[in-house]
DNA sequence: GTCTATATCTCGATAGAC
DNA sequence: GTCTATCGAGATATAGAC
C-alpha cells in the first residue's frame, strides 16, 4: 500500500537547529559544514537560508541558545526535587562521567568548544555563549541560595562548579578517561557541603548514594 | 647603500610552528588556514609541506607539542624558586588574569580550543594534546610533592588546579571578565594551602602578596 | 515554504622552476 | 630550500523552478 509522505513531527527549522547543536557539540563551529547539517537534519539546503537569512553565523548563534536552554532544563532535572543540593551536585558529576563513557567521550559540554573558537572572532556567537553560561550559573546560584547559602557565596559556588565541570570535560575528552570528572565531582561536592552544612562538626565521608531514576542524557 | 637580504634569526620551520601555535591558540585548528600561517610566519608556502610532509594535521600536532613545552617552561618559572607552592599557585592565577586583560582575552590556554575540536576527529592531535596536559600535570604534581604532599593527593591537587584554570579560561574569554579566574585562584590556593599546611589551626585569610618580578607572558 | 542546481570563494595540497 | 602557479574538493551562499 503506497504511503503518502507525511508531515514530519518536528518542524524543519527545529530539525536544523537540533542537528547544528549536535554537530557543534562534537566538532565545533568551523568544522561543522552546512552540507553536513542538512544531511543530518534531513532538510533541504535552501531551508537553511530561508530560516536563517544571515547564514551560518546566525544559525550558530541560535543553535547555541537552543543548546543552552536544553542544558538549563537538564540542570533543573537534577536539582528539582533532589533530597538536597549536595546530592544533586554529586549526581550531576556522576552522570556527566557516565555520559562521557557511553558516548565514547563525544558528548560533553554542548557549547564550550564553540565558545572558545568564537570568543575572539564572532561577537554575535560569543554573546550567545556568554548568556547561556550566565543562565546556567544563575540557575545554579538560586538552587544554592534555596539551601541557605548567602547570595555572594552561592554564586561563587555556582561559578566554581561550572569551572570544575568544564575543566573536567576538557581533560576527560582529551585523555579519554573519566578520572578527572570524578576528582572534579569530589571537590564540587565538598565545596557545596562546606557551604550548605557549615555547622557539621565531623565531616564524615559520605558513602556513595544510590542515584535517582534515570533521566535524559546529558 | 644596498643591503643584502639577511638570514632570519629564527629558522623557517620554527617560525611556521610559532605562527601556527599562536593562531590555533586564538581561533582553533580548523579556522586557522595554511595561507594565514605562511603570511604570519613570513614563510614560503612550499616550506610548509617541505617541513611537514603529512600536511596540516602533522603541523597541528607539532604545534601542540611546541606550545605544550612552552607552557611547561612557564609553569616552571612560577614554581622554581618560589617561597612556597601556595604562593606559586596564587601568582600563577593572578598572572593568568592579567594576561587575559592585557590581550583582550585572546591569550588563554594555547591548547584547549584545539583539544576540544579534535578530541573526536583526530587521534594524532588528540594524543599530542593529551601528552601536553599530562606533562603539565606531572610537573605540577612534583612541585606539590616537594612540599610534602603525598603522591596521590599531590596529583589530585594538580588535576584540580588544571581544571580550575581551564574552566576559568573558558568563562573569562566568553564573558570578557577576569572574575572567574579570581574565584578559581582563590579555591586553588585554598586547596593547596589545606594540603601543604594541614597542621595550621586557624586558617587566617592571607593578605595578598606582592608578586615577584615580571616574567614571560603566558 | 520546499527543493535543486549552481555560482563563487577559499581550502588543503601539489608540481615544478629556480 | 625557496617560491609561484594552480589543481580539485569543499566550503558558504544564491537563484529560481515548483
Amino acid at each position: 500500500m503506497p504511503r503518502r509522505k507525511t508531515t514530519p513531527a518536528v518542524p524543519t527549522r527545529d530539525r536544523i537547529l537540533e542537528a547544528t547543536a549536535q554537530l557543534m557539540r562534537r566538532k565545533g563551529y568551523t568544522a561543522t559544514g552546512l552540507k553536513e547539517i542538512v544531511n543530518v537534519s534531513q532538510a533541504p539546503f535552501g531551508s537553511v537560508y530561508h530560516f536563517f537569512p544571515e547564514g551560518k553565523e546566525q544559525l550558530g548563534a541560535e543553535a547555541i541558545r537552543v543548546a543552552g536552554r536544553q542544558y538549563n532544563a537538564l540542570v533543573a532535572g537534577f536539582f528539582d526535587g533532589a533530597p538536597d543540593v549536595v546530592d544533586a551536585v554529586r549526581d550531576f558529576f556522576d552522570t556527566a562521567a557516565e555520559v562521557l563513557r557511553q558516548t565514547d567521550y563525544e558528548d560533553a559540554c554542548p557549547i564550550a568548544t564553540v565558545a572558545l573558537e568564537v570568543a575572539s572572532t564572532s561577537e554575535t556567537m560569543r554573546e550567545a555563549a556568554a548568556e547561556a553560561f550566565e543562565s546556567w550559573i544563575t540557575d545554579a546560584t538560586r538552587y544554592f541560595e534555596a539551601s541557605g547559602v548567602g547570595s555572594d557565596r552561592a554564586r561563587e559556588l555556582a561559578v566554581l562548579a561550572f569551572m570544575l565541570l568544564e575543566g573536567a570535560f576538557l581533560l576527560c575528552r582529551t585523555w579519554k578517561s573519566t578520572e578527572p570528572m570524578e576528582i572534579a565531582g569530589r571537590f564540587a561536592v565538598r565545596a557545596a557541603h562546606d557551604l550548605t552544612q557549615p555547622e557539621a562538626s565531623s565531616p564524615v565521608p559520605q558513602p556513595p548514594r544510590r542515584r535517582r531514576a534515570a533521566r535524559a542524557a546529558q
